[in-house]
DNA sequence: GTCTATATCTAGATAGAC
DNA sequence: GTCTATCTAGATATAGAC
């Protein structure tokens, strides 16, 4: 009769390697994407890249898309996690200082590692899952950015859904720019988009 | 010894009919392309559609690429166009209306099909002919766009390269939001989108 | 649990009849 | 010039030894 303590023991370690695994061939993904794209990002280029074989793969994920819909999660999350940061602060802030620590955090989130980011915004077929996940997302985003935006004291602009959806989307701008052959620096690319939100939204409303 | 007259008259239709054949082909394949997105528009579907057999299709395209290359290359024409019918007027236009032209132009560029264009430019495999020619054109638009903003005299912007940029990269902002699931109303998305640049390239310098 | 070897599948592209 | 039939390549995924 086994004693349970051991085969806890025994457990612990099995899933904590396995784990390791996983990280690997996450890393090992990454890096083959941002370096040959999805379609060339092949299941056996990642599975070299990670030192295993393309059978000890299959044993971590079902398939080629499952890798890629944790990436893209990975990712989603960590500008998830941005957000919610800046939700706790709860005295009032300039709109500047607000629509800066957004900009940021996304311009952040994106220097990690552009080509990467632009493989699966840009080359990654649409899985209804990957679809799901990322409109639920942007939803969030835009919902607590429209609330943000009608309590802003700072805020006159005439269509605040419209405008929401737009100071949300400015992601893809620094997406784009930040990816570009000749990416902008990032620094200017801040000044500039804050400069671009804050005046867009702050404006005065137009005399009648 | 031919009638110099007839082999004329003879090849004219034959090139008539191909040129229209081409024109089919590009037809389905944009068709397909949106539909089913870059890597299900098979040759064999866009053969289909066109109803052509695929062997027909390998007689005016050499590979699949060349028909997105051509399709791409439609659209940044079309781009292109509309920059330089407003090069032309050169008589002192307010800011708002040029930008409003500007804004405007690419949301029409954009409404006649959406998820194509979406395809193109999500989907697509860099190659680098496409990358030349889509970097050439946007570079064009960058350099015309500077110009024009260095000159206005409603400009007042620190930083603008930068500023240059943004204004340009606002073509993915209409991109993304006009393809959207839900896409936003193309009027009110050119409304705010005047608006935002308008404000943020006019706002007076601050003080110091 | 990891590996090698391989089955399967499908797309792109071509050959050759007509 | 158009077609059908087919080849080739390569990627995903699996089988089965160890």
């Amino acid at each position: 009769m086994p004693d349970p303590q051991s085969l806890r023991a025994r457990k612990q370690p099995r899933q904590a390697r396995a784990e390791l695994t996983r990280q690997r061939i996450l890393a090992a993904a990454a890096h083959v994407f941002a370096e040959h794209g999805y379609a060339a990002g092949t299941t056996n280029r990642i599975a070299e890249q990670a030192r295993i074989s393309i059978g000890s793969l299959y044993q971590y994920y079902p398939n080629k898309d499952a890798i890629l819909l944790e990436l893209v999660a990975r990712h989603l999350d960590a500008g998830a996690v941005s957000l919610k940061a800046r939700q706790n602060g709860d005295q009032p802030e300039s709109l500047e200082a607000i629509m800066r620590a957004f900009v940021r955090a996304v311009i952040d989130n994106h220097l990690d590692d552009p080509r990467l980011l632009q493989v699966m915004a840009e080359q990654t077929p649409r899985a209804p899952e990957l679809i799901e996940r990322i409109t639920r997302s942007e939803q969030d985003q835009v919902d607590f950015t429209r609330d943000l935006l009608a309590r802003h004291p700072e805020v006159h602009v005439t269509d605040i859904d419209t405008a929401a959806r737009l100071v949300v989307s400015t992601e893809q701008l620094v997406h784009q720019l930040v990816a570009a052959p000749r990416a902008l620096d990032a620094r200017r690319l801040e000044d500039e988009l804050v400069a671009m939100l804050t005046r867009y939204l702050t404006a005065a409303p137009a005399p009648d």
